[in-house]
RNA sequence: GUGGGUGUAGCUCAGUUUGGUAGAGCACCUGGUUGUGGCCCAGGACGUCGUGGGUUCAAGUCCCAUCACUCACCCCA
């Protein structure tokens, strides 16, 4: 037997229902707030991704899909949305006849990390992109709207994590802070932090390590060090979540994996995942585009991990089957013909039919029409095709009325909307 | 990449300690009811015991390897 590769996974029926509405409901809003659809490869050149999302973080390091195309230039499976969204933004250059671009966009993501509960190497994300905008009121909204999403969807025991992880201007100052800090600790840090302490020290931060917990303590914070500009920008950005009764905490260890994150920062985590308990995480990222060659505008964007979110969403409600409205018990090959024909036109006109093209007993057809859950069933044998007209039965109520087979379909669609109307 | 747990019927699992004819419940099929589902009763089908090797007269059971799943570390959505 062939298996499919490790870390990968099958979405079956059970599931899909719930991926769509999650994706129906996400794109409802997501257009009422001005935002549109953009589709794009999920392979891109390596380079993209070792530019935007930094050479020394542990997806660029060691989690990365890379293969050699024929030119042997190096592509990989895209890791995350926004740098082929930054690169879309750039190369066709979406800001020449408008700046301001609002744009999501739904697929899969590929990291190479060990398996696990809501991880998998082959994820799907929702990624919405705001550029051409400075003002803080847009950090606001968009977690918003984030936050509007999930209730939408009847998530509860959410929190969002709010921090500002300062610019250029003011955020060497604290990364030299910090690396005296840790350095003055020196013996205290774990192995992988040590190594962090270097190449990017703000990772230790978000460190679980007990001992470097400990250290983590009384090191300066973010928010004592941002610069005048980041620092209003902060304030604004709580005022005005504030004002919409958005709940959030202010986490100074809050840290993107990514390099390309400035000033605001947050993430939806839950409590009912286990350890991966972010499922949606996002921030500003105001030097990226002019970093890819583009011109100099900000932006901010987050996340969704759908994976998750799924996974919540089922843990909830029930998802409601789509149970047939007809099912069609034809007895004997004598029938086929004509019953093959009806259920067709059922399935024209929108009324769901499930036909058994066996020979199999009465019995054992209306057994099946119990077992999927058929509404009514339509029995047809040589006796009801010589009377011309065929038995519809109500499984709930066990009522069995005739139909006459002149004008059947009309018949049944009568007869299904009176139904619902007494349900 | 590191550590723990688990792989036996379609599903949930027992059997592994102490090697000796592969099991239960649910689901499925047939019949009881000659053309009517759920409940009941009777019968039936279903397994290379994850895979490969080894020990043994004999391996689901012991040993080695390997794969997969799973949880945690790590990382992140």
């Amino acid at each position: 037997m062939i298996q499919l590769i490790r870390g990968f996974k099958d979405i079956l029926p059970d599931e899909t229902q719930t991926w769509r509405h999650i994706e129906d409901t996400a794109i409802a809003l997501f257009q009422s707030f001005g935002f549109r659809e953009i589709r794009l490869p999920i392979v891109e050149k390596a380079e993209l991704f070792q530019r935007s999302i930094g050479e020394h973080t542990d997806i660029v390091e060691k989690e990365m899909y890379t293969f050699e195309g024929s030119k042997k230039e190096l592509i990989t499976l895209r890791p995350e949305a926004t740098a082929s969204v930054v690169r879309s933004y750039i190369q066709q250059k979406l800001y020449a006849k408008e700046p301001i671009q609002k744009l999501y966009t739904i697929g899969p993501m590929f990291r190479r990390e060990r398996p696990q509960k809501g991880r998998y190497r082959q994820f799907y994300q929702i990624n919405a992109e705001v550029f051409g905008i400075a003002s803080p009121y847009i950090d606001a909204q968009l977690i918003f709207m984030l936050w509007t999403f999930f209730t939408r969807l009847e998530i509860t025991g959410l929190s969002v994590q709010l921090n500002s992880l300062g610019c250029p201007a003011c955020r060497p100052t604290f990364k030299e802070a910090l690396a005296s800090h840790l350095a003055s600790k020196n013996g205290k840090l774990c192995s992988d932090c040590v190594r962090r302490q270097d190449k990017n020290p703000l990772r230790v931060l978000d460190c679980k390590v007990p001992s470097c917990q400990e250290v983590i303590g009384d090191a300066p914070s973010m928010a004592d060090y941002l610069c005048e500009d980041c620092a209003r920008h902060f304030t604004s950005v709580q005022s005005a979540l504030a004002s919409q009764g958005i709940p959030f905490t202010l986490n100074p260890r809050l840290v993107r994996g990514l390099d390309y994150y400035t000033r605001t920062a947050f993430e939806i985590q839950t409590n009912a995942l286990g350890a991966q308990n972010a499922i949606a995480g996002g921030g500003r990222y105001d030097k990226l585009v002019k970093m890819l060659d583009g011109p100099e505008q900000p932006a901010i964007g987050f996340a969704i991990g759908l994976d998750r979110l799924v996974a919540l969403v089922m843990q909830g409600l029930a998802q409601k089957e789509l149970t047939p409205d007809i099912f069609i018990a034809a007895l004997g090959e004598e029938t086929r013909e004509k019953t093959f024909e009806w259920s067709c036109a059922l399935g024209l006109e929108g009324i769901r039919t499930e036909i058994d093209f066996s020979n199999k007993s009465l019995k054992a057809l209306m057994k099946r029409a119990h077992r999927i859950g058929a509404a009514n069933v339509l029995i047809v044998g040589t006796q009801e095709i010589e009377e011309g007209a065929v038995l519809l039965r109500n499984m709930q109520t066990k009522e069995q009325v005739a139909i006459p087979i002149e004008g059947m379909v009309n018949h049944i669609k009568k007869y299904l909307t009176t139904q619902d109307g007494v349900v």
